[in-house]
DNA sequence: ACTAAAAATTTTGAATACAAAATAGATTCC
DNA sequence: GGAATCTATTTTGTATTCAAAATTTTTAGT
């Protein structure tokens, strides 16, 4: 019992600083584009340059940051096109997965679904977008796990990350969420008659509404962008 | 004219490093599970350790080296359920490459293709092994060229480096290698007839095929292995 | 001879120090 | 005053040094 509670080994620094750096670069903390000081940052996380370089050097093997020859490193800056790329790879990921989750999900993790399913229409219903925020991902993360293929939950939670930083940002308006909520609920009932062809259906759907909302935003920062200059 | 002769400003050393322990980890050079000590590729490779490292450290996250906390790196040493997980991604990447070349390719990427293609006939007829693996990779790239997503490649290329290992060593016998190359006859025709069904069937029945190459050869080496101590 | 503990060695992890490149700033020339 | 060049500073890239953990070897005890 006891073993639980002792504090675990801590994890080697250059696993906390990439962990704490992908968090910086998903929430937006380090903007696109913007170049990575290692100076500025070791003072920041109070840690000397080694590690820190480590953490990079993975960040940019994730596709997290970019490394330019002699000037350092910088945070990701996608543009339209990639945006559009890297959610056409996630449709092909994300499909997949929802296939395999229909077909292999015990009645336990479906029942989990269903559970926090109700829990994010109680979110939506009282208007609570960071508790919806939370389930949603949650439910996707689910039915990921519910594919029972961990090299698929990497390589989707790797590409993914990329668009993260943009979907943070997308407040999706009273209409758009209204639909969001809709496509949940036919996941559920897809998961439910085990119907892998419906769930592809409905998650396809609902991730090209997604990033309709992530393109119109990309669009929007890069005019306010260019206009204020 | 010239600026194509002077040499490229020679990447960075970290670079070069994990392009180079990335040759040697698919090659076979370091075996799957072995140790990655850091002095002795020190010398092999007349770094420093802080190069090195930033280079394992990069390998980490392609998923070809796993970390082992305070006792360093080891090569990728992939069970047969993590054979068949990978795989499973890659069909489902492969698929999606192959649809989308099949709608996009140009008639100048096809014509390429039908080249390399029948140069890899000729390479089989002699049964130049080498060069059929050349050309064999090369129609592969190409493909995903033509799919036109540079992320889909890099997605596809990272997941498969893990497979390439295993690859490497199968040499498949007569028939294996007849029913290979008849495969390749159906994808050209695929892709010749822009159809996206066919050419993911026929890539899909592909790599079917390679997974059961690989899986033979690993259990045949974990029997091996188990058997000699 | 075998096990267990202790010491020595090796190896990894992190910080510091040094070198080379890039950027920013100052100075000169027109 | 502005452009160009030279100098100074900063920043990145690499090597070396120091510390901690793990491994191996040695030694003692039964």
């Amino acid at each position: 019992m006891s073993a639980q509670i002792i504090a675990i080994p801590s994890t080697s620094l250059h696993e906390q600083v990439a962990q704490r750096l992908r968090q910086m670069l998903v929430e937006g903390d380090i903007a696109p584009g913007v170049k990575l000081n290692e100076r500025a940052l070791c003072e920041v996380l109070k840690v000397s340059r080694t590690p820190l370089r480590e953490a990079i050097k993975m960040l940019a093997a994730e596709g997290l940051v970019e490394l330019l020859p002699n000037r350092g490193a910088i945070a990701l800056a996608l543009s339209e096109a990639d945006v559009l790329h890297t959610f056409e790879v996630m449709a092909g990921l994300e499909g997949q997965s929802g296939e395999l989750a229909a077909q292999r999900i015990t009645d336990a993790e479906l029942a989990e679904i269903q559970a926090l399913h109700y829990e994010m229409m109680a979110a939506y219903t009282r208007r609570d977008l960071s508790a919806y925020y939370r389930l949603n991902a949650a439910i996707h993360r689910a039915i990921n796990a519910a594919a029972k293929n961990p090299v698929l939950t990497a390589t989707y939670n790797q590409v993914n990350a990329r668009l993260q930083a943009w979907r943070f940002r997308s407040n999706q308006d009273g209409e758009k969420w209204a639909r969001a909520v809709q496509e949940h609920t036919l996941m559920v009932a897809a998961l439910e008659a085990r119907d892998p062809v419906a769930m592809r259906t409905v998650l396809l759907t609902h991730l090209a509404h997604k990033r309709d909302v992530v393109t119109e935003l990309l669009r929007a920062t890069n005019v306010a962008a260019s206009g204020s200059h």
